[in-house]
This record gives C-alpha cells, sequence and structure tokens, in this order.
DNA sequence: CATGTTATCGAACACCATGTTCGATATTTT
DNA sequence: AAAATATCGAACATGGTGTTCGATAACATG
C-alpha cells in the first residue's frame, strides 16, 4: 500500500478521534474532517465514499483489531466457580471499552450509536457462542440469545452513559447477578 | 382550535403513517409528507419545525394517548402467583405495540429508533415504578432498574424484528423467566 | 350576515452539506 | 529516469432544508 495512501487514512482517523472530543459524530461534517485532517476535499473522497463509511470503517478496525485479539476463552484463573470465565472474558471486554471511551462515548448516544452496537452484538455473538448455544430447558435458545446479549449491551451503554463510575469487575459482576435471577 | 388546523394535522399523521408502510422514517423528505398529505409546503412548517419534531410528536401522541391510559396495575387477575400482575401488565403493552406495529416496526430499524425508544424508557419506568423501586440485597438499585428495562426495551426490539411471531403472551413468559435465572 | 382574524397556499429564495470532476502537481514505485 | 498513482483544490451540480410573502380561502364572532 502506497506510503501516501497509508497517511491519509492515518491523518483521518486521528482527525476523526480529535473531533470527536469536541463533537457527537453526526454533528460533524465531511469538512470539519477534511480541515483537521489536512487533506484535500476529493482526497477524502478517495477514501471514503461517505462519513458513515468512515465511520463504519472505523468501527470495524476497532473490534478486528483491538477487541477479536483474545476472543478465545481464558485459559487462566477461572475463579468464584464461573463457568468457562465468562466473568473474566466479559471483564476483558469492559476493559477495552475504557481504554476507547473516547471514540465510543462520542459514538453512543447519538445516531451513529447504531452502528457501533451493530458491531458490537456481532462481536459478542461470536465472542460468546460457546455459552449462548447452552440450549435452556424452558425459554427457546433465540429468546435467550436476544436476552443476554441485549441486556450485556444495554449495561454497557448504561455504563458508559454514567461516566464510567462503576469498575469494570462490578458492572460484569452486577450484570451476572442480575443474569441469574439476583434482582428477586 | 381552528378545524383548519385539526385537518391539516390529522393529514399530516395520516400521511406519515401511510408513508411508513412503504419508507423508512429517515428516508422520507419532508416534500414526501407535504405531497402526500396534500398540504402546502409553508403549512407544513407552521406546524413543525422540522421532520425530527414530527416525529417527537408523533410518538408522545402514541405513549400518552394509547400506552398511558392503562397505567395502574390490573386490579383483577393476578394468575400465577405473578407480583402485583405484572405478567398481565406487561402483556397490555405488547399488546398496544402489536397495534401499533405499522408505525413502530418502521420507525424501529433506523436511526430515528432512539426517538421512540427514549419514549418507550421513559414510559417503561413511569408504568413500573413500583417494581424497579424494589431494593435488591445484591444488586444497586439503579443497575437493576437499567438491566429490567433494558432488556425489555431490546426483548421488545427483537420480538418487532423477528415480525411479531410470538404472541405477548410468550414473549412475557420468557422474558420473566430470564429475569428469573431461567436461562441457566 | 358582515367583519376581522387566522390558516393555507405555493412559488421563489437563500442556505448549506454532499459528492463529483479535472487538470496540475507531488510522491512513490519499479 | 520513467511510469504509475495519490494528492490537491477550485469549481460545479445536486438536493433537501427552512423561510418569506402576498394572495386566497376558511373560520369565529357579534
Amino acid at each position: 500500500m502506497d506510503r501516501r495512501q497509508q497517511k491519509t487514512r492515518i491523518a483521518i482517523y486521528d482527525a476523526l478521534t480529535e473531533l470527536l472530543k469536541k463533537k457527537k459524530f453526526e454533528d460533524l461534517t465531511v469538512q470539519d474532517i477534511i480541515d483537521e485532517a489536512n487533506i484535500g476535499r476529493s482526497t477524502f473522497y478517495s477514501h471514503f465514499e461517505t462519513k458513515d463509511q468512515l465511520l463504519e470503517e472505523m468501527c470495524r478496525e476497532m473490534f478486528e483489531h483491538v477487541f477479536s485479539r483474545d476472543l478465545a476463552p481464558e485459559s487462566g484463573h477461572d475463579f468464584s466457580g464461573d463457568h468457562k470465565g465468562i466473568a473474566a472474558r466479559l471483564t476483558h471486554v469492559l476493559y477495552h471499552i475504557r481504554e476507547h471511551k473516547e471514540n465510543i462515548s462520542a459514538i453512543l448516544g447519538g445516531e451513529s450509536e447504531q452502528t457501533f452496537v451493530r458491531f458490537f452484538r456481532e462481536y459478542l455473538e461470536n465472542a460468546f457462542d460457546d455459552v449462548l448455544g447452552y440450549v435452556s430447558s424452558k425459554v427457546p435458545k433465540e429468546f435467550r440469545k436476544q436476552f443476554i446479549i441485549g441486556s450485556f449491551v444495554e449495561t454497557v451503554k448504561w455504563w458508559i452513559g454514567t461516566g464510567l463510575k462503576l469498575t469494570p469487575e462490578q458492572v460484569v459482576a452486577d450484570y451476572l447477578l442480575m443474569l441469574n435471577g439476583g434482582g428477586k
């Protein structure tokens, strides 16, 4: 890949990251990004068809290169009788999110959140395929899956909304408690 | 209120309902609505500042006049040892949603979904205030609340996404099972 | 019914972001 | 050194938005 292309791409990503500290994604114009990245207008459009595609690619990058590094279940410490180390794995996910809270927070809460959430769900479905495949005696598999993932996504959104006050460990602990009927 | 205003408003609402059968909300232009409603351009803008405000008002109307009619807990049949008739009340909500599936389905799944979901959450928080206020011994109140509502909203979104295949009763039953740890 | 009020109409307009085009220039690859 | 390719940026076409305003029609009130 041409060095010029790499530089441009990075400039755009950096510009976006920078701008997301000040504005929500949907309030940004392509011109904003172009100015911040200090590139030509047509250059931007030779890399991305549209602003939304940029977001798409950025999310893809994030999940492919950041989260999916540790898709496999942890082989180590299975504390608290945790089935297949779910708690540890979920905690891991939350740590990654906290690392990227700058970007993610700005994406969430607006219209652009759906794109992120789409990737997030897909990631979770793959990453926790083993757990989700488990068939309950009472609740249909699809429903169970929907419920577990949906409630986790919502929990994460809520967590970010609070400004990440709780620790990842606390969030996961409460989440698993609720999932096991601990809300009674 | 002037009859003309009423007619215009209804024409706009009807037009929107009609158009939502064919297109997603965010793909509609103001002109589409104007044409379908058969009104003048400036007339639309004398009623609504923007397309989004129209959606806002429509959602408000829906929740104020349709859902909130039966906010109070059902005094009757408390079958299956159901605490305060939650199952019955949730089922009621789903029936309302099914009534308005035409509108709701078109709003959900797009960027406009957030507006609807915002109203939905607010409604649920009020409608089930009594249940949600219950303090768990282990999980913090706010977390519990977030979890219960979030997972229900997600369940409803999922349900609509499947084309309302399950009956409201089935959905509620499975939801409550999951909430009580029935997913194990 | 008469009169003042208010809503509607719709064409015209200014505005702004989008996405494209193209020839000149700069950088990289081979 | 030559060929290939990326960038630049001004200019442009497009399309939806929201506003303006004078003319017309519908309404409320006494």
